[in-house]
DNA sequence: TGTACATCAGTGAACGCGCGTTCACTGATGTAC
DNA sequence: TGTACATCAGTGAACGCGCGTTCACTGATGTAC
């Protein structure tokens, strides 16, 4: 046996961990799986050692994804960190068909996604984080039960990707910035009216 | 000049529709355009003479399904048909990479995405609709400014998208399960508090 | 402890398919005369 | 009103590329003796 197991499983890590990250910088379906491989060090060839398919890669990076995105969410939920967890929290979203974080610019070492790409009008360069202004009066429920706040989170960070998608996919950027607003209100005074 | 412009502008609508559907149906990137076309009642050659691109096709499908969302809501936040509009509203999301509707089975025409597809677990082939138990007491915001009713609407829109496209992500059908109910519950609470 | 072997993570070339895009062509129809 | 022409929506074959998947091979390392 090569390559202890617990190598191997740490290899495994690894690849998820960078499918998450590729798939949150260029969307599920721009994510190559060679492109991952390499971002985790190795080579295409060696992927089916470790999953199925790419659906299982798919299924787990997002599965961890998301409990992330639900544990930082309770964090602010919470109430300790306000105004920093939430532009996080919605900065590292991933979803969208080809979602890109709003404020970086294109990833370096992609130039040229296909030869000849400036026909392509990039429709993902487009506004996608909820603006971060958190009032300070906010109300976190902090006193609810436990499972109460668990579901309280799930279903903000429910509210923000929907809005980051929904913006990505409006039909002018008015309506897009309209989306975000709205949604960060009613978050807000859903958080407000909490006991 | 061969076609009025009229039906040429027909034809065009005609192929947006479709292609809304084929993106509801089979999500995004699933949805080749020689599928579109077909739906549509052409051949996939005469694409370009409508549009320049695919993303072109999937900006505007995308926003004419985003307006109909948010004006199906409205509806219902109007008041008048509850409990039919709230799970018709989920019903018709099309986003996530492979979503499909939850009840309706594999779309006839279309057996084997490929040679061989045993292999591939279909993880879409999980839940997706919001349970559609709306409680008789629940206050639509009747009242509310026009404006603020739009901004709910977008919002409880957005809640429902990211819902539905977390529970397809969840690691598992539990966690899937709770998302869609929490967002429900949160959706319905911020609807029974409003005034 | 040292040696031979079997295992298996990782390599990199190759395959083949789906799909976006292009292109030469057709033929119906609006327009000019 | 009738005829010739130009236009352009739509056709269908072809192209080529990216990517998921396969496969023969390598070589490091844990295991058996």
């Amino acid at each position: 046996m090569p390559k202890s197991r617990v190598e191997t499983a740490k290899t495994r890590e690894r690849i998820v961990k960078a499918a998450g990250a590729e798939f949150a910088a260029n969307g599920i379906s721009e994510a190559a799986l060679a492109r991952v491989m390499s971002a985790a060090g190795l080579t295409h060839g060696g992927f089916y050692r470790h999953f199925a398919s790419k659906d299982q890669l798919v299924q787990e990076a997002c599965g961890q994804t998301f409990l992330t995105l639900v544990a930082s969410l309770e964090l602010l939920v919470k109430g300790k960190p306000h105004e920093q967890a939430l532009p996080l929290t919605g900065g590292s979203l991933c979803v969208a068909r080809s979602w890109r974080p709003a404020d970086n610019g294109a990833p370096p070492g992609r130039s040229g996604e296909r030869t000849g790409a400036e026909r392509r009008p990039d429709p993902s360069r487009r506004h996608g984080r909820i603006p971060p202004t958190v009032p300070a009066d906010c109300q976190p429920p902090g006193d609810g039960s436990a499972p109460k706040r668990a579901e309280m989170s799930m279903a903000i960070v429910s509210a923000m990707v929907g809005a980051i998608i929904l913006a990505r996919v409006a039909p002018d950027s008015r309506t897009s910035d309209s989306v975000l607003e709205a949604t960060r209100d009613y978050i807000i005074r859903s958080m407000r009216r909490q006991r």
